[in-house]
DNA sequence: ATGAAAGCGCTAACAT
DNA sequence: ATGTTAGCGCTTTCAT
């Protein structure tokens, strides 16, 4: 026992003051259903607030095998889409006593790992899982096999993003979103595209190289697998692609593709970057799209998918708690998606 | 008890398999350095890794009165500001076994009590304090004599902002902020400021306005207290900001002044948006600067001050870990800012 | 309506 | 070197 000051004030000492059983201190003031009389309610009431008492939370989770404690694994909390699903999840954890504790894995399969054996020690009522790992096999399986456990162990497995072939439960369709934004490109002329995507590893990225090709499809349009830029989401990654496409093209004088679709708003305002130190105009020569709607794309004019971020982490701790209470499980929720046009995407060029 | 599937594997089914003694069974897998015959230390932990066995952190922090838990307040997660804060002290609390609790109170100060006191009833280990609130007198004194509870409970409190006249822990010298911004704005001829600061309820407005005037004092420009625009350092309060100044120097037909500080990025942004708006242009007719040094500055251009956001959260939490295992306290620590000079800046209109 | 006692899973004196 | 015992602070049968 390390070292520490005055105890804090337990059951034992309201009980004690209230002249009553920590029994019946307990039955009032962990809201129990079992029947008090008012006036020892009242008694216990007052000295409980006049003590300032507050349940020791570890030694109520110990028994009642609950700690209103909710684990949320993302890539990066400073990656404003992360931060607002977890806002989300904290809203609502918030107004239903559920803590919050964030985990930040930078995509590493063995910070992701590390994480879930942490929370499933630290007994936590549910994990809500951002964002797919790029891993080799024997580490998904490994990170498989511990979620697995933890679900086994009684906690509630939320996932937002597909992994390993489970299907998310609170999303939004990634076809969707390709399509509004294929859709609006094709309206201003455009046929030949590139996708600046995620690393080929993640599942996301699996996801959305199928339904890109797939609303291409739709379009008639065939899509070549050298469009097919490997990134990683960020803004150097679309810098990158930026040069990569301009080179691609010196031989031509001119660029391979009318229009670029990014797998987030951070790649595609490096890829406005890019072709802007390459001396391309954008619009004019080439469009832009990204996919988020984050602050910065307002702030760069950026024309890009609108993803209700808030919503996606309110609604899967909302699934949580549903599912904690005795709720049923249920498929999946794909929250609807807005096209945001903006200054990044134009008629393609003539010529 | 809440009817949950299988138990998880506790030590007690650990010692049973390995034909040793709970106690033993403990003793190698909790680290303790009580001795233990090599032997059983292996049988054990293998054991151990066998079932999987992970310790219930619940069980040990009620018996160690040490949760490994450590509350963090911000105002809000989704500001890049605070994120890189939090993330810095995740990274420090990861490597050394700490999980993270994140609580966003939007300066609301009922919210900060209520979760500084979920956060004590989940006896965190430290509270990690990041800005300043705004609220009446009663609700200070409430949320200090909550704060003062939980370190009386042994827990450590550490701010990184200045907070009912305690000074912080780590953090950084507004006025060396403003210094360098000052400096930078008058070697360019400036000598009319206006301030964009965030709620006058603010401690950290006190200071920041305090510091600003006695900046200013030492290039013998008086500053005054019109110029002080209140906002909350929010874009849109930059962008009223605009409005009002532009409103306020239509008699004389120019800007009432030359120059613009805003106390964050934020701010900032809006000014320039809503100079822009208003026909203005920056930094030609108006130089705004910012504070912070987020992304948005380096996408708008802003001239700023660079904060060594992540460094600080890495700090606090270092020095969280260093008094929980029994080191001194230490005096407040200054973390070096930065000039960073860019497009929103220049010389003022001469005229 | 109230209380006594058992136990959640773990660590730490205190024996042996 | 190992085990026995006593809690940590709480909820919950099971009496009364």
């Amino acid at each position: 026992v390390t070292s520490r000051s005055s105890r804090l004030t337990s059951l034992a000492d309201v009980a004690a003051r209230a002249g009553v059983s920590i029994t019946t201190a307990s039955r009032v003031l962990s809201g129990s259903r079992h029947p008090v009389a008012a006036a020892t309610r009242t008694r216990v009431l007052e000295v409980a607030a006049e003590l300032d008492f507050e349940p020791n939370l570890l030694a109520r989770g110990l028994v009642m095998h609950r700690t209103h404690i909710v684990g949320v694994l993302v890539h990066d909390l400073t990656d404003e889409f992360y931060a607002r699903i977890v806002r989300g999840i904290e809203d609502v954890a918030f107004e239903n006593g559920f803590s919050v504790v964030v985990c930040d894995t930078d995509r590493d399969a063995d910070k992701e790992i590390a994480y879930v054996r942490r929370l499933r020690s630290q007994r936590v009522d549910a994990i809500i899982y951002a964002g797919s790992s790029a891993a080799d096999a024997a580490k998904q399986t490994e990170l498989v096999e511990q979620l697995r456990r933890v679900e086994a162990a009684g906690a509630v497995l939320l996932r937002l993003a597909p992994h390993a072939t489970v299907e998310p439960d609170v999303s939004y369709s990634t076809r969707e979103g390709f399509g509004l934004l294929v859709d609006h490109l094709v309206s201003f002329g455009h046929h030949e595209f590139a996708y600046v995507g995620a690393p080929a590893a993640l599942n996301s990225t699996r996801v959305a190289r199928y339904a890109l090709a797939e609303v291409l499809r739709r379009h008639g349009i065939e899509f070549r697998a050298s469009r097919m830029i490997t990134g990683d989401g960020t803004r150097a990654a679309g810098v990158d692609a930026a040069k990569h496409l301009v080179e691609t093209g010196r031989g031509d004088a001119e660029l391979p593709v009318t229009a670029v679709l990014a797998a987030t708003d951070h790649a595609a305002a490096g890829l406005v970057q890019g072709f802007a130190a390459h001396g391309v105009d954008v619009p004019g020569e080439v469009s832009v799209v990204g996919f988020g709607d984050l602050t910065l794309a307002g702030d760069l004019g950026l024309t890009t998918v609108h993803v209700p971020l808030h919503a996606l982490g309110d609604g899967a701790m909302k699934r949580a708690i549903w599912i904690l209470g005795g709720g049923a499980r249920m498929g999946r929720d794909n929250l609807p998606l807005e096209l945001v046009v903006r200054a990044s995407s134009g008629p393609a060029p003539s010529g």
